[in-house]
DNA sequence: CGGTATCCACTGCGATACTG
DNA sequence: CAGTATCGCAGTGGATACCG
């Protein structure tokens, strides 16, 4: 963590010389966002807490088994927390955690790279 | 694309009133990045132009027939260019293109957010 | 050398129905 | 309300063999 990792270009990725923790780091975010729904779930929670009935109306094309699996692929890596409340209904709410939140920057580099990208296929009449 | 875009808790993911084109510029990051090989055929072509058969050498764990598909998915995608030099024994030589290699701030952001959350995952005892 | 062809296992995901 | 159970199918990926 100490040296930030200027170059990616600098070192390889596979498979002997590869920083072993960068490797991990990647999968761990590309484990977070893959799948076909996880990203929608993360968008309905980057506007708040919300119930599983929520996400589901936010989400209308989702059935709940998807959900639920989705929803608890993305607990266990620790990008939303579930809570239960013990009222006579019970409520059950789901939220972004700290680490959940804070994947805005990754969003963001997509974002860029993927306007531009879309630009330049564009520009070379590509597909 | 005027407006930088900020904030993405500013906005939903789904499904009404989210803008279209983050969402179809991060389904084009991701889609680069999904599949068993691709950041390894990625990673190996960072350190340059290099033949099948390189690339081959250098993700030992592949067989041809997915390398040759990872390939071509990356060259549709215009993340990678083919080029065939008609020598006497063909040789096939892959590059990132400019794309391929402009990915590199996702990468980054992805490397900063994993190994930042994978210290946060360890301080809660989780995963 | 730079791939294809074939076959097969595993998994992701959808649809539908049901439960505490 | 907040899920689970069951089924079925299409897509992904591995192993192995083969080709110009």
């Amino acid at each position: 963590m100490k040296k930030p990792f200027g170059a990616w270009v600098d070192f390889r990725l596979s498979p002997q010389d590869c920083p072993k923790e960068y490797m991990l780091a990647l999968n761990d975010a590309l484990n977070v966002l893959t799948g076909k729904w996880k990203l929608h779930v993360i968008g309905a929670l980057t506007t708040g807490k919300k119930r599983f009935s929520e996400i589901e109306r936010f989400i209308p094309e989702i059935n709940p088994r998807m959900l639920s699996k989705e929803l608890k692929e993305l607990e266990v890596n620790g990008i939303v927390s579930r809570t239960v409340q013990d009222r006579s209904p019970a409520i059950v709410e789901y939220e972004l955690t700290k680490s959940g939140k804070e994947i805005k920057p990754v969003f963001d580099a997509m974002i860029t790279w993927g306007l531009e990208h879309r630009q330049s296929s564009i520009r070379n009449g590509g597909k």
